[in-house]
DNA sequence: TGTACATCAGTGAACGCGCGTTCACTGATGTAC
DNA sequence: TGTACATCAGTGAACGCGCGTTCACTGATGTAC
């Protein structure tokens, strides 16, 4: 995986995002206070502010960063998938797998969507967020639904089935097992609901 | 349904409440203000803090007064489709459909659920809210885990299947649908999502 | 190779405003005798 | 039936602190000639 190399401002700014992130995920955007996140960056105030033009101008950064690195990460998972296996549905159903050990191998807990987390705070109305949002959800189902289109031609289903919706599903399914996650403070429910998927996925086109 | 008469004084409270729900689910707790709040619910500052001693105050009372109320909806809908249904299965697919309606039916999009909100602001620290978190959705997986127990009793499902899993499943989709709601700023995908869960539940357990 | 200037990547102190909370006080309704 | 007292359901003004933002200034690195 090729690193790339920063320069001392790209890095500063990184580690800003990186600290932010992480608050963010776990208090929310308007309970964290740009101290906060200047303390656990180590930059001053005025080092924040050289970086940012306002705390709104972070919450883009936060968010475009983070639908970027997911994109990335998922990406990353479909090629491994692909270069083992052939067949679409087994590729499918493999990257389900993986996606569920990533999960499960977290050190705590997953830290959390920053989509959703926008999604229950007042940055949603900012239009350029909103904007970002549902394109990184779009790009999301687009993935899915592109694999479930391959599959369905080799594997016709029984019944006419809602491809989109079963795209979104995958979404729907991680961003609900990170609320089920957090909210029952138990680590564990969010793969296991995309093992449930997986297996509700094969059932559905495997050939009895 | 029986309507109970309210005293002035609770009158007042469930007004602030109602306002102040409407408003979190918006935009969050944090930045949600007090005196947003108040403004809507027409009482003053003191008017306020002689209904609760302080925001957190607020906050227990609104999580608490949305389980209840959600849990309340869950069950009238159950008890319908079991006065129309004799069969668990059926029954159950029954209660998806019209719980997908009601969705539906929303005037504007499905408003958000206050665990989730919590769960992505810092209310989720505080032990108390963590814990009405956890006890909420354990009493909804609960009502669903009895019904797939009555299911898998006279539908024995092909492969062993782990129906806790599938019981969370139900909540990991509403809330993972309101997020996909909310996200790409587009009412219906919660509705559709609630469908394509039926149909993939059809699928498990009908006889083929 | 040295000098002048520009840009990068910050520092430190001050400001002002919103927001949660407190406090002393009050009119209306209930209750005891 | 009237009086005294208590509780309910508030009012209005003041306070103080945190937090986002601004501003004047600065040392180090790059670039032109």
């Amino acid at each position: 995986m090729a690193v790339k190399v920063l320069s001392k401002g790209e890095a500063t700014r990184e580690r800003i995002c990186g600290a932010a992130e992480r608050i963010v995920l776990e208090k929310g955007f308007a309970a964290t206070s740009l101290e906060e996140i200047m303390d656990a960056a180590n930059v001053t105030k005025s080092g924040f502010f050289y970086h940012f033009r306002d705390k709104h101008d972070l919450a883009k950064a936060l968010l475009q960063r983070y639908v970027d690195h997911d994109t990335r990460i998922m990406d990353e998972l479909f090629e491994r998938a692909d270069a083992l296996i052939d067949d679409p549905l087994h590729s499918y159903l493999a990257f389900l797998k993986m996606f569920s050990e990533v999960m499960d191998d977290l050190p705590d807990r997953h830290p959390g969507c920053m989509v959703a987390s926008y999604c229950y705070q007042d940055q949603i109305y900012h239009r350029e967020i909103r904007e970002m949002s549902a394109e990184g959800v779009l790009t999301w189902r687009r993935r899915f639904r592109e694999r479930l289109d391959a599959i369905a031609k080799r594997y016709p289903p029984r019944a006419p089935i809602d491809l989109d919706a079963l795209a979104d599903m995958n979404i729907t399914i991680v961003e609900g097992g990170i609320i089920l996650d957090k909210g029952r403070a138990e680590k564990g429910a969010l793969p296991r609901q995309v093992l449930m998927l997986r297996d509700l996925v094969k059932t559905l086109f495997a050939p009895a």
